[in-house]
DNA sequence: TCTGGGGTCCTAGGACCC
DNA sequence: TCTGGGGTCCTAGGACCC
């Protein structure tokens, strides 16, 4: 029998910024998107009052004046540097870690001795001791039920009388007998279960299935050809049959995207060509950072989804590289000239985006036999100086003349009005002790 | 006035081929 | 009145995740 963990930090973005900022223990918190949009985490506080996921800022603030609540704008550098540190000290729960998401991680504990839910709590409280973020940890033979463990451990917490008192924080479904484990899935909404989105949800709930355990006892070949292998996969977990392996090796992305919503309507196409350069020098970046090439730049531009009465409009083009290529020039070529294929005057762009497709490993790209009049092989190690000292001396060191200095002001320029210090990786940021 | 960003996988349907 | 069968590849769209 396996034994899987699931461990994730309570709102994880306000609890890295209250590290920090110990006043913000207690109070109504929230982190905001880019351009200080909408609410990305929320603390209980928040969430007591009645501050939904992803709620418009402009729809919470008058809650700042009745209720206290504070809104930071989302600090990534941090949030990622917390991440790291607190994936390290987990990973010492097993022997196996499959890094999920920024804030939470599988860990293989099978085959380990001894009392694993009591080792799960040490791993824990040193956790909160040594970078000071809270967490929950979930245990069970499978992916999907040591997901599920973890939301019975964090709603026993937040909401006392939904699941009993003592799986809070820490909830093993592993080890306890068959019979109370159903009966905590017939406790929970199939739509609590990961993998059921609303949508299904809905669907399931109107043939009977309300409930995780009614999922994990459906009968599969129905299952599987009325809503397709992967909620077949899910109800196999669910029923405690591994079907989700571990990944510890994380393959290489398929897609790379860098998109940016503007801080205020663009409407020029010097500003756009500006904004369209900087993302292809971004998503170029994360192209060469996991060693890969692309074939293909694909750019979008679109104005704002949300104004009443007009229909959006959302076009998008798709620029095949002659070779395969991971160099920033190239790809910024290539992102320019579908942007000038396609840009129209009199509209209000409201977001612009670059993705980068056909990617294959850069050792393995093929070579063009015949490059004729296109560009030469770009020497790799000038994107390896620039990433270099990009990273060490801070982004915009060196960069492209297309681009913008960033100190400049740009009209497409993020607005984020709240933006907390990087304390752990900028010099000039650290905090300072009195 | 003001609504984020970045991924995954699966499926259906069309184009094309033999 | 009559019009095959089977396979691959690609794309768009839908569902999900954080």
């Amino acid at each position: 029998m396996s034994t899987i963990a699931l461990l994730d930090g309570n709102n994880f973005y306000v609890s890295c910024e209250r590290v920090f900022r110990p006043a913000l223990q207690g109070r109504p918190v929230v982190v905001l998107s880019n351009n200080d949009g909408c609410a990305i985490a929320r603390s209980d506080e928040a969430k007591a009052l009645g501050v939904r996921m992803g709620a418009p800022w402009f729809q919470i603030r008058h809650l700042q004046r009745d209720a206290g609540l504070v809104a930071v704008s989302a600090n990534f550098a941090l949030y990622g540097d917390m991440s790291d540190r607190m994936m390290s000290l987990a990973a010492g729960l097993g022997h196996a870690q499959e890094v999920y998401s920024i804030d939470e991680c599988f860990i293989d504990l099978t085959g380990m001795p001894g009392d694993l839910a009591e080792r799960a709590r040490k791993v824990q409280a040193r956790i909160r001791q040594w970078i000071g973020i809270p967490t929950c940890i979930g245990l069970g033979p499978t992916k999907t039920l040591a997901k599920l463990a973890n939301h019975i451990a964090k709603t026993a917490d937040r909401k006392p009388g939904s699941y009993p008192a003592h799986l809070a924080r820490v909830c093993h479904l592993g080890d306890m007998p068959l019979a109370q484990r159903a009966q905590y899935l017939a406790d929970t909404a199939v739509d609590e279960v990961w993998g059921v989105g609303p949508r299904l949800g809905a669907k399931l709930d109107g043939v009977g299935i309300r409930t995780a355990q009614d999922l994990a006892q459906a009968h599969l070949p129905t299952i599987q050809r009325k809503w397709g292998i992967v909620l077949a996969k899910t109800a196999q977990e669910l029923a405690g049959i591994p079907c989700l392996p571990l990944e510890t090796n994380p393959p290489p992305r398929q897609h790379i995207a860098f998109t940016r919503s503007f801080g205020q309507p663009v409407t020029q196409l010097p500003d756009l060509a500006q904004a369209v350069s900087e993302f292809a020098a971004r998503a170029a970046e994360k192209l060469r950072r996991q060693h890969s090439v692309a074939s293909q730049v694909m750019v979008f531009i679109r104005t704002s989804l949300f104004r009443p009465g007009s229909k959006p409009h959302r076009v998008y083009q798709t620029v095949p590289l002659a070779l395969p290529s991971s160099h920033t020039p190239a790809l910024q070529k290539a992102a320019l000239q579908a942007l000038d294929a396609m840009y129209q005057s009199g509209f209000l762009y409201a977001k612009a985006g670059v993705i980068l497709h056909g990617i294959q490993s850069a050792t393995a790209a093929q070579l063009d036999l015949d490059w004729g009049a296109a560009m030469p092989p770009a020497n790799p190690r000038l994107m390896q100086t620039l990433d270099s000292l990009n990273q060490r001396y801070g982004r915009g060191t060196l960069r492209f003349a297309t681009m913008a200095h960033p100190q400049q002001a740009t009209v497409w320029a993020m607005k984020q009005e709240r933006l907390t210090p990087s304390y752990t990786t900028s010099w000039a940021e650290l905090a300072v002790a009195r």
